[in-house]
DNA sequence: CTAAACAAGATGCATATACATCTATCGTTT
DNA sequence: AAACGATAGATGTATATGCATCTTGTTTAG
């Protein structure tokens, strides 16, 4: 199971990150910025519970991300914490990259036909909770 | 879907990782140890093709399961290509490893259900196939 | 109130991952 | 056979990813 979702998230991940590449950024930068558009402000900590993924890796890949501007780093009312948020750099982003997602995530669906695209965004789901129990 | 499956892999990932980290190997490698074990001594190029994986990723991969004696590299008839195999020690450690890789496995199909469980299976892999097209 | 326990990130390190580019080799065309 | 285009990997570079450990704050036990 885990090699199936590594092969799927490898395959998956180039189609996004070619749609993505004329505009400089990565998938998982793109997912941040979205994450980051709906949720607001948070800590890097609640970052990374969202994305099941380690602080430490958001320390990195959101040093890069501020380096383009796309996201401002604010210390929180406790001190320990990065509050981070959207900035405008991230705006602008997020909106030009929001169609050209939307168009490998349309063909994909096409692809796979509505009744598996659901079931698989629930199933996924589903096996993060679980693995992260 | 992209972030989804990400997700998905990182969290499942780090239950395999665990599970093998005892062993001092990760679940990526013993991915490769468990295809080459079925698949017999193919080249880094097809190897590859069945993990989607890019072949220039493999050449760091197996240099490091080649310091391990996990593998065995050898020339091919086209001199341009590796010819892969499993080495002794790979063998070795993919049966200590077996027990550790399907506990994890029980644990998780418990967990989802045998129909969710067969579902992701083939789910997962026509994603694999459709995003590969 | 202080000392110990704990929590949030930063840093060092190793691996995972792919693309662009380069080299060696192969197959084909003339 | 020489030249040319195609293929298999290697290498440079950048990002993705997590663990162990360290630092700096915060909280809690006494």
């Amino acid at each position: 199971m885990c090699a199936n979702f590594r092969r799927a998230s490898r395959a998956l991940a180039q189609l996004y990150d070619d749609a993505l590449r004329p505009l400089g950024i990565r998938a998982t930068q793109f997912t941040i910025l979205q994450v980051l558009s709906r949720a607001g402000e948070v800590s890097q900590g609640a970052l990374g519970r969202m994305l099941s993924m380690d602080s430490t890796t958001l320390t990195r890949t959101l040093e890069i991300m501020d380096r383009h501007g796309w996201i401002a780093k604010q210390e929180g009312k406790d001190r320990r914490e990065r509050r981070i948020r959207l900035a405008k750099a991230g705006e602008v982003q997020l909106q030009r990259g929001v169609s050209r997602w939307e168009k490998v995530q349309a063909q994909l669906r096409r692809q796979l036909g509505d009744e598996r695209w659901d079931n698989l965004l629930k199933l996924t789901s589903e096996v993060t909770n679980v693995a992260t129990q």
